[in-house]
RNA sequence: GCCCGGGUAGCUCAGUUGGUAGAGCAUGCGACUGAAAAUCGCAGUGUCGGUGGUUCGAUCCCGCCCCCGGGCA
């Protein structure tokens, strides 16, 4: 097991989708001579720009941006993939002598980073495919998990076929079952003087940011973001095919649904998944610093006298 | 004016051969160890359009009234 790596100083902002993160995490680097690194599951994907908010190329001329747009859509992201993608990320930058600021709305990347994950090696892609596989099809999944894991299958819903997949490929890709590797302690992958902030503004104010920012999405080329995505014909079960509004939009453009109904479940969509990520911030983010400021000048003068406090702002 | 259909949860609607009602969506809460914008769990709310009648008992049957569609005149 590596030693972990140790910054001089990171600022990371978890934030729900349409908080306003990007922009401050901009704000902050050009003040601190900082460089961004995305910590979002699905701004990875080169194939998804507009339909995930992904900073445009102005905004990226502003200050560098990493880890945006750098994987093709057939391949999966992971948390494991994108903290060793961040790692590499951050050394960079820290060489440079500049600040990492790292933001996105993915809680369990931030956990793989600051708390680690179970020393779980890879899963051949064969053991992975055939497992999903073998998944999807059955009636009884739980069945399956509990031959080859049965303490993990006590712990797990029978509808949740998602873990149940992967508890099935850890048992069989590698050699113990998944509870076991769960017993050994996580270790953090990036220690140092960290910055650790969640913007939680009022939820109501969120939702109307969703709904509005889901429209100037269309407006902006969603449509044809999803029907360009359409056309490459990838497989549905591919993590980018899961960006929010995506399938609905696909829908309309194979004429299923009209606009306005692929705009209501795209917003719908939104706000269930912000909904989702308040909750993970709010229990198992607790050591966090959660700010809920809704001014974006007022919300920048508080942020930047919290990691002044800490320190962070000289070199 | 007449005929037909409808009025049930925030929305769309199901239902009760008469014993005061339920799904989906929305909303709220939660779980979360390499697909996490994923995956999964829990919860609530209703003067069942109004009013009179029949009945032990009406959201359901009957009368009248109101409202919304559609048709005929």
């Amino acid at each position: 097991m590596s030693e972990p790596f140790h910054v001089k100083r990171a600022i990371l902002i978890a934030g729900p989708t349409a908080s306003g993160k990007s922009a401050l995490a901009l704000a902050l680097a050009e003040r601190l001579g900082g460089e961004i690194v995305n910590a979002d599951s699905m701004q990875v994907y080169a194939e998804l720009r507009v339909l995930t908010a992904r900073p445009s190329q102005a905004e990226e001329a502003r200050a560098p941006h990493h880890l945006y747009g750098v994987l093709q859509g057939r391949e999966h992201c992971s948390a494991g993939k994108w903290s060793r993608m961040a790692l590499e990320a951050l050394r960079d930058i820290e060489a440079r002598g500049r600040v990492p600021i790292i933001v996105g709305g993915t809680g369990l990347y931030f956990r793989a980073l600051t708390e680690g994950l179970s020393p779980i090696p890879p899963i051949p892609e064969e053991v992975r495919a055939a497992v999903r596989a073998e998944v999807a099809a059955t009636d009884d999944p739980h069945r399956l998990l509990a031959e080859v894991d049965p303490e993990l299958a006590a712990v797990i819903r029978p509808s949740d076929r998602q873990r149940i997949a992967r508890g099935v490929e850890v048992a069989r890709g590698t050699a113990k079952p998944l509870s076991q590797w769960h017993k050994e302690p996580p270790a953090p992958l990036l220690t140092g003087k960290l910055a650790r902030i969640v913007l939680a503004p009022d939820r109501d104010w969120l939702r109307g940011r969703c709904d509005r920012r889901f429209e100037a999405m269309v407006s902006e080329g969603a449509v044809e973001e999803a029907q360009g995505l359409a056309r490459l014909g990838l497989d549905p079960a591919l993590p980018l095919m899961k960006a929010l509004g995506l399938r609905p939009l696909i829908e309309h453009v194979s004429e299923k649904i009209n606009l306005s109904e692929a705009i209501l479940r795209g917003q719908s969509e939104t706000r269930a998944y912000a909904k989702r990520q308040e909750t993970w911030f709010r229990t198992q983010m607790i050591a966090w610093e959660r700010f809920s400021e809704q001014d974006s000048e007022s919300l920048m003068a508080e942020i930047f006298s919290f990691i002044d406090e800490l320190g962070l702002t000289k070199v």
